[in-house]
DNA sequence: AAAGTGATTGTAAACGATTACAATTAAGAA
DNA sequence: TTCTTAATTGTAATCGTTTACAATCACTTT
């Protein structure tokens, strides 16, 4: 094997003799060109199949190509036509299912309309999604899809990006401040509805746990919950909102610190699934009951909220049509002359109820 | 609203009104040469800070170059010198965090080494597989990372890739026939030490739930499982293994046809987390209870199996470890001279006991 | 005074592809 | 025979950057 080897490399050395250090890795339209004595021109529009060359030379220049296994490439011919067909994703994380079915959906748009997604992740820190950002500038992407992970810090760049002609279409958690496409279902209507659902249910002291500060969703979802309480005239006490953020042990932590408190409502909107699962198990680990003691609401269902026991109430986002509607904006922005004007799409949303949020008896 | 917009953008467009064609989006190395009457070459030179161009004339570069925002384009860098500093990856899905916590590792990896990483799914099928592969090819990434979704249909093309100098590595799902470094678990031992578990704790009749074919993991878990019942001498009938697949509503299926067929194990242990699950929702549904009745374990814990309720017992791989070890495979691959022979890495791996799989009493 | 040195800059050729334009050829029209 | 015309191919510029090499100039050095 290794004599097969050593072999085969003297033969590739022996071929590239002159200059052994240019041993190239793809064969260029030169090298066909140089093969057939004909000029790099013929070569690039036989390959292309264009009308004007004959039927004959583009017989043997495909047939050289196929020889040397020729690749164009695609480096030379974004320099020459300047797009990249490509566009850029940015999202917080990826570790539920909701950021992944949006991908999904963002694939299947960007696939069709012939374009290629970069995706990355921001880990839920602005540094690492300025530098997401800026590495997405350096591939030259034609526009950025993207999720915030907080408002604020990192709009100058958005909008420096926007003025440089990358449009940009937020999705989910949106940027407040800068005029451009975005697409989100009615975060401070579902959020209403979540906690009318608890007051009708019969639950009287309901407490909200908030996502990370600073986030249009946050504040929507707590608006929301705020709006319905008073609405239905419940005292909203300074503890009412507690923000715990977005992953599960921080609902956990949050819960354990009420039960230490001996601070219990009977019901918690969460902010999230996850939230939500980490209350559900620090409730579980003390003995309580859901949704007997503390019933639960999360939101932006994922797939555990079926899985686990209780079953969770939450809101299930249209998340594949989400990635969707926002690819198509993206590349609207992109193709489309003139310019569309940035418009915001609300998607439906809805409000699935389940045994965590049911009232065992009245009492 | 609308007649802002609408004025917004009358305003943009009188201020290109000179010449809407040739509206630059980016200032050039020459835009700056023109300016200041000098070569590019100097300019270049210039902002490339080397010792041979006057301290004065980098001054004025510089400034130049910042009053006409000039980025240098990374296309033509590459083009110059031919290389991406990018590689791709491809990982069978992302819904469970399994592979999100492997790509979190590669990030760190990547990004350390100035690398640049394309992330890309293949939704369980070889079509979207390929289709990913010939992107990455396309986009000239400097080596793969891959997690395969069926032995056997690519690896002609894997090998394709190897043969064109664009290393491979693969990792978690690895094809058996391609020489290339690899980064595993021991699928087999885990999956002995998990039955014998089930079978020490007690437990008689015990099913697994198979992963999908044509998988090296799949027949290794398998195998591992049927050595330990072997070893213990316990029957093994025809229906001691089902093939499930990956996804919780198989795991549900399967369980639910158990129990209508009557055909109820005593134990299970399931090719991952999710048909764990799927298990367990179709085992509570049937107002069954786990581990009374039927005791589950899983593989390649994910949060989830905390979450849940009982606590799952499962295989608990170091995902991020792997990402990065596989991460560093590539890279060597990639920059080393000679190329390093490849090695195959197995991580260690543990089981993680929980309520799920503990026998209430023994009977 | 002639030659050597160092600092600084420009010229031009690459990287791999595309394409406007010119050139060549052969056939048919005048 | 001369002129068009169509078919086919080649030449050379271009995309934006890098870099080997040459050129220029002002000083030293002998």
């Amino acid at each position: 094997m290794d004599i097969v080897f050593a072999l085969k490399f003297i033969y590739i050395f022996a071929l590239s003799f002159t200059n052994p250090d240019s041993m190239k890795k793809y064969a260029t339209l030169k090298d066909i060109a140089n093969a057939l004595k004909i000029s790099t021109a013929t070569v690039s529009r036989a390959l292309a199949d264009r009308w004007d060359v004959n039927a004959e030379t583009k017989r043997i220049v495909f047939e050289e190509a196929k020889r040397q296994n020729y690749k164009p490439n695609p480096i030379a011919k974004r320099l020459q036509n300047r797009h990249s067909k490509t566009i850029g994703l940015v999202v917080p994380e990826f570790k539920t299912s909701f950021f992944p079915n949006i991908i999904s959906g963002i694939q299947k748009v960007v696939d069709e309309a012939g374009f290629q997604l970069l995706i990355t992740q921001s880990q839920e820190t602005m540094e690492v999604e300025l530098r997401n950002l800026k590495l997405l500038e350096n591939n030259m992407v034609e526009g950025i899809l993207i999720s915030i992970t907080r408002e604020g810090e990192n709009s100058d760049y958005y909008q420096e990006l926007i003025d440089s002609e990358i449009p940009i279409v937020f999705f989910n958690r949106v940027s407040s401040s800068i005029e451009a496409p975005k697409v989100i279902i009615d975060d401070y209507k579902l959020a209403f509805f979540a906690t009318e659902h608890l007051i009708y249910s019969g639950f009287k002291k309901i407490y909200h746990f908030a996502g990370p500060e600073k986030l249009s969703v946050t504040m929507e979802r707590k608006r929301g919950f705020l709006d319905a309480m008073k609405k239905h005239h419940r005292d909203i006490s300074e503890n009412s909102v507690l923000t715990t953020g977005v992953f599960s042990d921080k609902g956990y932590d949050a819960m354990k610190m009420l039960i230490q408190k001996n601070d219990l409502p009977e019901a918690i909107f969460c902010f999230n699934d996850p939230t939500a699962l980490g209350a559900l198990k620090a409730i579980k680990e003390e003995g309580l009951i859901c949704p007997d003691d503390i019933a639960l609401v999360g939101f932006s269902e994922t797939e555990l909220a079926l899985l686990v026991d209780p079953p969770l109430t939450s809101v299930q986002q249209p998340s594949f049509e989400m990635g969707e509607v926002a690819a198509r904006l993206l590349i609207a922005q992109i193709t489309q002359n003139p310019v569309p004007e940035p418009e915001t799409v609300c998607l439906i949303a809805k409000l699935n109820v389940r045994k965590s949020s049911i009232k065992v008896k009245g009492d």
